[in-house]
DNA sequence: GCGTGATGGTGGCATATGCCACTAAATGAA
DNA sequence: TTCATTTAGTGGCATATGCCACCATCACGC
């Protein structure tokens, strides 16, 4: 294949989603910065928060995140005082994470930056547009690439 | 709102981006591992590829990429000599960037294994999905958020 | 030719993510 | 009970990305 006729990398599934990941986040960090927190803070103190007092496990799965990538997310916002952790007394092996009051205050902070952002992108992009396009992200999320086993 | 009413993060446009380029990023990384390069590195390399000598600057503003970010990623593809840069004889300041010999190699090394994994994706996915989805991907890559002055 | 401001990159610092080796704790089989 | 195995996290190291302050160069108006 001659230089020339080689394809731009739109044709790569992966580096458009970074491409769109890394113009999105700027955005929605830019909302966010008056809250002095990155939109990934803010979503990862959302999931604290929905869950019950959720294992590091639990939410690294829910966000299809490395467990140790987790660990060394968290711990600005634990320094920061968000958030804090605890053993869970039935498994000592599972530690469990909660939002500390003042992260609860925080959050509602960057909750209300988080709307505008949302908003401002669903006038742009359009409401259906961005409906379609999260339920297309979820399928991918869902996707299973394993290799049917050779039995 | 109460705890129990409160949506999932699925709801947010910029969080469902990431949690599904994680989720692809791990499998295009794992499919790309043999060569020793990240499907990140891959695509960059491919970029300055296709580009004609392109500059640092033309770089990042493709990839939507801060240009210092860009520095810091193509270090360690300099450092392991598949990269190298000159200044623009005719501006100084623009630094422009090529493949070396061995770079062009470990190139088409991973893109076979790009093509592995860019297949097995949509074969999973669905072609067309996988089409659909790309382009909607660039359309949010395209997006202009700026609100308009307040002329 | 001399400022002066705009342009292109660098370096330092911080967060985002992932892999691997390792530890602690629970589980289950012998 | 005892020991091998599995499960949940940690710490170290490396890349991915971004922001900001700063430096070198160039373009321009006078």
């Amino acid at each position: 294949m001659s230089k020339d006729t080689l394809p731009g990398l739109t044709l790569c599934n992966n580096a458009a989603l970074r491409r769109a990941a890394r113009k999105l986040g700027q955005f929605y960090d830019d909302v966010m910065a008056p809250s002095g927190l990155k939109a990934t803070q803010q979503g990862l103190l959302y999931q604290i928060h929905i869950g019950d007092e959720p294992a590091m496990g639990a939410i690294a799965a829910s966000l299809i995140m490395d467990l140790s990538a987790l660990g060394h997310t968290l711990k600005p916002l634990i320094r920061d005082g968000y958030v804090e952790t605890f053993a869970d007394p039935a498994d000592r092996r599972i530690k469990r994470v909660r939002l500390t009051p003042k992260g609860l205050v925080k959050l509602d902070e960057a909750m209300k930056l988080w709307q505008i952002a949302q908003q401002r992108f669903e006038d742009v992009a359009g409401k259906d547009k961005a409906e379609r396009l999260r339920a297309a992200l979820d399928e991918i999320a869902a996707l299973d690439f394993d290799l049917p086993p050779a039995s």
